[in-house]
DNA sequence: GATGAATGAGACTTCATTCAT
DNA sequence: AATGAATGAAGTCTCATTCAT
């Protein structure tokens, strides 16, 4: 069997071991057996478990990444674009429950390497997402069908974007959650736009709470 | 020294090193040790790792739920109560970052019992604040300052509460980011509110975000 | 049984395995059953396999330092003052075989910081020896007894104690191998300042060993 | 390549791998690597890394020995058959560090098969001093220029040639640090002989030290 | 009430060694 | 002739846990 084939399924086995039982929890001779070699081939392969982690790590962040990306549909408009990635998002993480978890909560863990290459990777969906409310708030202007300013600050988009991949992370998690009752992948992205999207049109109305206003607007 | 105080101790030590190394890499030793206490000490009032863990959990999440409940502006409006609530939640969460990190990230690493608990706490919050946002249907629907039906289903209102608390919970670490460059606890609040409050006000008017419509209500 | 009784049991137990196999063929394993104790305990002691040897090796070599000066008789004369040295030396290296091994042969394979300290002694021993040397030289010159200048150079003198002292580790060896037929501590001690005794006192007489003259003078 | 060459560059990376890193910590992977050929052809060559170290052993100390009797000039009077056998002694060791190392460090760590063909080779040097002393003072006694009786005893001799032994093996050490400062082959040979030739003729002489005389004679 | 002393169990990691090709 | 692929066995070290005092 080829060294490739090979690592793969070691790193699958690693993906599903470390995500369901955190990293110490997770022996490197569970992980073997359970991706049907012997321990030391794991450690010729893949040279120590930190490293097999950063692997896992990586393998996971890449994939989940490419598939938001290959999701985006890019000539579409602004809210179409938003939706598609969000899409993408939630139906690659319902499919891969396990690398999900690798990445969501067992990455969080460890200080050091390994978090700040998740944290990077957040990073960059949150910059997305940031540029996705900016440039709708662009388009929505130029075209002017908004009766506000249009204008919603750097800082506010940041929190927005902070708060919408929040949210998504927990409906995600919802989603995942394998007692069921969760939402699909499409009621996920509509009802983050139901709540984003909206809440996006009042800000660029003009429109903020402040503890005055005790009605909804 | 009393007894309940040492025990507030051990705890206070072992949320502490928990919190900062995770479950398995925070040894009785280093709790111990930071406690100021010989570890026999620890184990005739603690038992075991297990129970340490789990008391840190209780403790935590009780505080929690408790602060959370004290913040409530009970007499309020609706928009009022969920406000002071979410400031209440990340007023606690800023000033106590550790306990936060145990109940948010240590815990889930944790299976059996341990996540049950947090998932539990989790629950309750999701619960009040869907009942938050549900009176505040009503309460808007009755005195008839709204266009639209005032009507949002219960599916809604769950959804919209599982991402409401995602995104309390993105902001919270942001803001517990040592790193600086987070929130305060009255932007963060102000925030959720611009995008929930607003959000919801749209739902309650019929709009609904489709593929259809690409620019913002 | 008290901590300082334990740890020179301990100590006991590593020197004689580390010696009889090496380092890296004594298991800690060994080490602990040879002690009588639990490996842990060793662990909880002496902290590493390294910090172990490092004490073995600290322990020996002043044990061997402290006997050697305890030998010499201060206010003897020269030559006297060198054999109780050379005495001493080889009845504590008779009577402690295991320690001699180690600081001998098994601390020089390992690079590092447990060589330097084996050099670190053996250089004490060469300066003492050349130091001895070149008193009797002086000595020597003083009393007028001989019949050449008296001189040796300082270049002279440090070969001599080097051969000096491999000439009594070798015999150290010889003496110390359980086969039987290796000369007493007198014996060896004697056979050297028959050897390196009479051998100064032909260099200070100014005789040197040329390729020319085929007989010994 | 033919087997006999790729078997001697297989010997030569292993003499190096051993005597730098001691037997243990030099993995049969280094050596092969070291060797520039896989491993498993090594095991084919030389059967097990017992086997591969005792072979190392074989032809460093046949080398050693063969460098000795090629040195000795064998027409020569006994002082030069001496002198030549100790300059061949230290010109090989100097110019084969690795193999000195190995048979002088190394070996001796080994229990067993390896450090009983050391201890063979020491013992045939050992008894090739011992003849040329016992030679050199036949030929003494027999040209008459002794003054004493010219007679030494075969113990005396022994003890004579292995202190004469350890002695050249320390100052080849010294010879050997790559620190410097160490003699030369031609230093080293002479300053045993100096050692060497005026203490055997005191003894011919029937000069003896006692603790009682306390001036060199 | 409090602790110094001690350990069984299990983790990561390495390495000599062998097949199938 | 030569090697990529694979593993059983063993070693160092850590840690939760318990007595005797």
């Amino acid at each position: 069997m080829p060294r490739a084939v090979r690592e793969q399924q070691m790193l699958d086995a690693a993906v599903r071991t470390f995500a369901r039982r955190g990293y110490r929890n997770a022996s490197m001779d569970d992980i073997a057996e359970q991706a049907g070699v012997s321990k030391p081939l794991v450690y010729l392969y893949l040279h120590s478990k930190d490293e097999l982690f950063a692997a896992c790590i990586r393998r996971e962040a890449a994939s989940l990444v490419a598939a938001i990306r290959a999701a985006v549909e890019h000539d579409a408009p602004a809210d179409r674009r938003l939706w598609s990635g969000l899409h993408g998002f939630f139906a690659h993480t319902a499919e891969h429950p396990d690398g999900w978890v690798l990445l969501h909560v067992q990455a969080r863990t460890h200080g050091g390497p390994f978090a700040l290459e998740v944290v990077a990777m957040r990073a960059e969906i949150v910059e997305f997402v940031t540029q996705a409310l900016t440039a709708a708030a662009r388009e929505n202007a130029r075209c002017g069908s908004a009766r506000g300013t249009g204008r919603i600050t750097g800082g506010e988009a940041s929190g927005l974007a902070y708060a919408l991949v929040g949210a998504a992370e927990s409906l995600a998690e919802w989603a995942g959650d394998p007692a069921g009752g969760g939402p699909s992948a499409e009621e996920a992205a509509a009802t983050l736009m139901n709540f984003a999207w909206t809440g996006l049109g009042s800000l660029m109305r003009g429109e903020r709470w402040s503890s005055g206003e005790h009605t909804p607007a």
